[in-house]
DNA sequence: ATGATAAAGTTAAATGATTAAGTTTTCTAG
DNA sequence: CTAGAAAACTTAATCATTTAACTTTATCAT
């Protein structure tokens, strides 16, 4: 039986290859490069490491010589929290986990919204990242970038990198066209997610419709706007809102809003499934009818959206299949191909019955 | 202008160093310890350090050397698709992103599920440990446990750790107690979350109900039978299933079971609301009034619960308030102390309208 | 001016591993 | 039995930092 260093110095390769009189090399080579060694010895000194509680080399300083750790970096736009809240961001971060987890690979997650105290240098552990949202001139995604290791971006894109994205505009323009064909003398509002930058819910302007961006939400709203115009519809800026996160208590106010205006709109476009519930919810405290009153269309497919009552009719996006696809390309090394995953308009019960 | 180097070498502390031709322990101060140099010096190493584009000192080369990495640990013991799936898990880790963004550590998710290659070594990596949910003798866990270094258990209870709990037994006793005392000639059905080890929907034997483990489960278990003996009521294994995933698939199949049976239930204690959420849904696809004709209570409060129709009557635990706990006591090195939180019963619309 | 003291920088020894290159041991064939 | 090759193992350089200990420069009261 071997006899254990005292406990509160944590064991390394070195006091353990002092103990077991052999060298580091050797004990190193045991763990990593079984054909360095004899079968034998390896046997033996795997025993006696797990006698001694040593469970193999320390992570840090493998990472630091090999310039390799296993981890991989999911760089998120927004507040961590926020994506563990959002249903679209779970989806997203389930694909990831899945495909990490199969290939060993541990998932640490990076928010760029951290507050401005940036020093900790955390972009230099991951061996490569997932980066998820619009990165406008963020300063943790730069440095990323400059690390030159494997990148691929989901829902924006950047010259160079793997991505992977839907058609946005393609998406949002059907699922209005099916509403829209649906409504008689339609009466329009648009609730759009981040379609500016502000914190409050609240209605934009003539200025801001124009001003187009090439965030995921800003082709959404080309999207309607291209089946209002070939609806022969129209819609001004008043019946259009902005909700900065998509949560139910955002949502709920803009709905709240929405449904408030006169004339009262009977076809609502929104660009998340949080936001149609939001509006199922509203409409059901104001005794309004959907579909007969009212239609509503959400986009996602979130897991929610088949258990609202009624049914919401929205864009599926495979969100799961998403997080797969982008962890994938990424333990691959799939570094150069930008996918468009399909969507498909999923006819539920908030159109026609 | 300074010439940066070329481009392929990531720049490190002593290549910067001879390009600025300072020492590289100035430079390290200059990042580190403003007190240990000029401020004019370091005004101009940093600006200098801006334009070559070296952003800090390596992570992983200063975790090494100081044993400290800024980054904490999530050990979750299911699969880590599931934590970002589970709705409960959703807002418990929200409340630790919460905490520790505003702490500036990071976050890495660390799944005990893993196969068994645990080679990684990642235990060595992270300051300190949430642990998450019963650990029966995990591999991964026992590591943690011999790195000495902090931990914070959440939803069991080990000897020396700081933990933070809820009492399962009270909370479950109460909420069945409200219901069974709101139905007359009770039958009840309880839906119980991962009672035995069963990748399956099923009923469970009499044997097993009665091998007592001191899961969270199985003391609102307790609860539950506490509340039925009280009531000289009594129920049978057959009207009792295990639920292996907090998930809608799994528990609409045992809801479907449970409200198949003749006679059949009309008070089912459902130990998530996501259990409950799917009784409800099978109760309106067999036109069973609830609660009328049924009561239903759920656990956890999740957001969804206030938003079913009827309104789901549950416990409340405030999911969010133990991450943040957990956390907080984590980083502010509050390692003995173990707390039970609150919980309240939350009287919605399944059990009395 | 001068010696003492404080401030500003530098040197060099850790930190815990991996691995190319070198050394010793074992094996094989003639 | 021995040269040569192969196998088994060790040595030492390296990875990118931090920081105690040391050296040099500046400050200041006398």
């Amino acid at each position: 039986m071997l006899i254990a260093e005292p406990k509160n110095k944590p064991l390394t390769l070195k006091s353990v290859s002092k103990v077991l009189g052999v060298s580091t090399a050797t004990i190193s080579n045991a763990f990593n490069r079984p054909d360095q060694l004899s079968a034998k010895l390896r046997d033996k000194i795997l025993k006696q490491c797990q006698e001694l509680g040593y469970h193999g080399p320390n992570l840090t300083a493998r990472t630091l010589r090999k310039g390799e750790s296993g981890v991989i970096g999911v760089l998120l736009s927004d507040s961590l929290a926020y994506y563990f809240t959002d249903p679209v961001a779970n989806q997203f971060l389930t694909g990831i986990a899945e495909v990490l987890e199969k290939n060993h690979k541990q998932l640490l997650m990076l928010s760029c919204a951290e507050s401005t105290k940036q020093t900790s240098g955390i972009e230099t552990l991951p061996d490569g990242f997932i980066v998820y949202g619009t990165q406008d001139k963020n300063p943790l995604f730069e440095r990323v970038l400059q690390t030159n290791k494997p990148i691929v971006t989901v829902d924006f894109d950047t010259d160079n990198y793997a991505s992977i994205n839907i058609d946005n505009q393609a998406a949002a323009k059907e699922v209005a066209m099916y509403a829209l064909q649906h409504t008689q003398n339609a009466n329009i509002a648009i609730l759009g997610l981040r379609l500016i930058h502000s914190d409050r819910v609240c209605r934009i302007t003539e200025d801001e419709l124009y001003n187009e961006g090439e965030s995921v939400s800003r082709r959404r709203l080309t999207g309607y706007m291209q089946a209002i115009n070939e609806q022969d519809l129209n819609i001004t800026s008043d019946y259009i809102w902005h909700i900065p996160h998509n949560t139910y208590e955002d949502a709920t106010k803009a709905a709240r809003e929405a449904l408030s205006t006169h004339p009262q709109p009977n076809c609502v476009l929104c660009m998340s499934d949080v936001i149609a519930g939001a509006v199922l919810a509203i409409a059901r405290e104001k005794n309004i009818q959907v579909p007969q009153e009212l239609k509503v269309v959400g986009f996602d497919d979130i897991p929610e959206a088949s258990r609202t009552s009624p049914a919401l009719t929205t864009v599926c996006q495979k969100s799961i299949e998403k997080g797969r696809l982008a962890a994938s390309k990424l333990v691959k090394g799939e570094l150069t191909q930008k996918t468009i995953l399909p969507t498909a308009l999923i006819k539920r019960e908030t159109v026609e019955f």
